[in-house]
This record gives C-alpha cells, structure tokens and sequence, in this order.
DNA sequence: CCCGTCCGTAACAATTTTTGTTACCCATTA
DNA sequence: TAATGGGTAACAAAAATTGTTACGGACGGG
C-alpha cells in the first residue's frame, strides 16, 4: 500500500513507555519520545492524543507531567490501539462517486463497504494477538542492544 | 484510514467487464469504462495494468479489441484482485529510521514487520471469500436498477 | 506570586501519495 | 490508409501525511 505510519508510531511510543515504566521511569515529556522517534514532540502529540481519549495513557502538565500508560503494558493489544489510532475503513471507496444509471456504479459501494466492515474485523482480530508487552518482550530478545537501558535518552540539540 | 481507492477501481471494473460478458458485449474499451467510472480512460488502464500482468483480464489493441476477462468472474477472487493491486502492506513503518541507539528504536521495525506480514495474511483471508461473481450478483440483488442493463455506457463529450 | 516545565491546539510549510489530464507512440482492423 | 484502442510518459491538480513554529493554559517548585 502502504498506508500511513500512525499505528507504527503510536506501539513504538507505547514500547518505550513501558520499557521506561519498568525501570521505574514514569511521565516521559513528548521531547523525550520524540527523540528514540527521531520526530518532533508535536508529532507525539498528535499520535498520542487518540489514546488519551481512549483511556489508555494519561498525559500530566507541568514539571514532572508528561505522559504515563494508564492500562498495563500486557493489557493493551495491537487492536486497542489500532480503533484508537485509525478512524475509517481499511481501504477506500471510489475518488468520487460512479454514475448512478449504471447497475454496477448504481450498487457496488454498499456491497463493498460491507466486504471492508468485515475485512477491518479480520484486521482487528489479528492485531488483537499482539500486545504492547508481548511486542517489547520480542523485540528485546530478537534484536537485542547491548547495553539494554541507557536512561530516557536526550533530545538532540 | 483509508488508503487508496485502487481496489474499489479494479474491483468495480471487473464486475462492469463480467456484467456486460452475461449479455454478450466481450472487449470493453477504457474509455466505456471509464464512463462508469466517471474517471477518463487513462485511469482505466493503470488500474487494470496490474491486473493484465497478473493474468485476470486481457486488453486487445485496435477496432474490436478493448478489456476482456481471462478468468471467469466466479474463479477471481478479491484476494486475487489485491495481490495484483496492493504491493506493499497494510501499515506503513516509520517514516524515517528511528533512533538505532534506542533499544525500542533498534529492534522494533523487525518485529513489526511480522506483525504486519500477518495481518496482511488475514487482509487476504477475508477477500478470498469473495468473489468478482460474488460480488456482481449481491449488488444487482441488493441494490437493482429499474433498468438492469441499458447497454455499455456512452461516455460523456 | 513568579517562573520554568509541559501538554493542547492552531497554523503553516514541506513532502509524498493519489488522482486527473494531455499528448504521443505503436498495434490492430477494416 | 484511416480509425480504433492500448501503453506510457509527462505534467498538473488535489489530498493526505508529516514536519515545524507559535502561543495559550495548566501545573509544580521556589
């Protein structure tokens, strides 16, 4: 396709809460995130915001704010974060609608977004086997670094 | 998301294509296509390009020539139609490298490759339970024209 | 109270992707 | 030879995505 990197940017963010959550760092600033995303912490705004709303994380103001998982690491799955992040269908329908007095531009659209409700389901139920933890367990075994935790890193200059 | 609209493009075309094959009309030009379409022949052809190269339609150059199913209708699944259309995956990684010196950063693009490998899997699950006579015959049912075949559209000056 | 930290949001630019359009070439058929 | 029709390149227009700056308001510490 490929789509866009909102959901990639959104588990990575996650990842890296719960790694710091576990060395007993909480409220990591959106400069902070921003830095392991080599991004800006407007764009971690952006892409954290949705899981506000959705009750996953809390975002704290002020000196010692910042942002915190607020379900556990374990509990969150891929596909709580996808319906967090991703609004519509998975794929989209005509640029602009097909002529009417055809029998085919007439009917096709409800036929295929019923098609895309159901492909969206089988998206949701295969992220729905992965959570955040279980990612961070992965990824920590299979590509390990070797010096597993060097502190919330530093935001370049 | 949602991405783009090529699989609604070339799904719509081929039901067009199968629709007119019941009634006799073979070798579609873009441009009559593109009248159902309300897009313009040009369109027509990239969209069906894939589809030509993957083998599910044939396109016949000069007077009489114009697309052609070389699959009958009930043997193309959408899953079929995908593969043809979508090369990448569903979710895009970062959209620039993250921080290698993170261990989230380092190891995460690798792990959420699998991830998206699978739901891509699961993408083509759910369309192959569908098919281009699938889909045609539950749109004329579902969603009949007064008129359900006026004849190969003419396309507008 | 004052100040620095930090999120929330708007606004804007830059980039990329998608889509629409024009133009020209080559093949095919009558 | 002329008309039809796909193949492709080139370009423009539109939309989505991403990056960046700016500013307001909330919070905590001196």
């Amino acid at each position: 396709m490929a789509g866009n990197s909102r959901l990639t940017v959104a588990v990575h963010a996650l990842c890296w809460l719960a790694l710091a959550e576990r060395h007993g760092h909480t409220g990591l600033s959106s400069d902070q995130i921003a830095a392991s995303l080599e991004s800006n912490p407007v764009a971690v705004r952006r892409a954290l915001g949705p899981l506000r709303t959705a009750g996953l994380v809390t975002a704290g103001k002020g000196p010692g704010g910042g942002w915190s998982l607020r379900v556990e690491a374990a509990r969150i799955s891929l596909a709580d974060v996808y319906a967090a992040v991703e609004p519509g269908a998975v794929f989209a329908l005509h640029p602009h609608p097909p002529r009417p007095d055809c029998p085919v531009g007439h009917g096709i659209a409800p036929v295929l977004e019923d098609v895309y409700e159901n492909v969206g389901q089988a998206v949701i139920g295969e992220l729905a086997r992965h959570t955040i933890a279980g990612v961070l367990d992965t990824l920590l075994e299979q590509h390990p670094l070797p010096m597993p935790w060097a502190g919330v890193p530093v935001p370049r200059p």
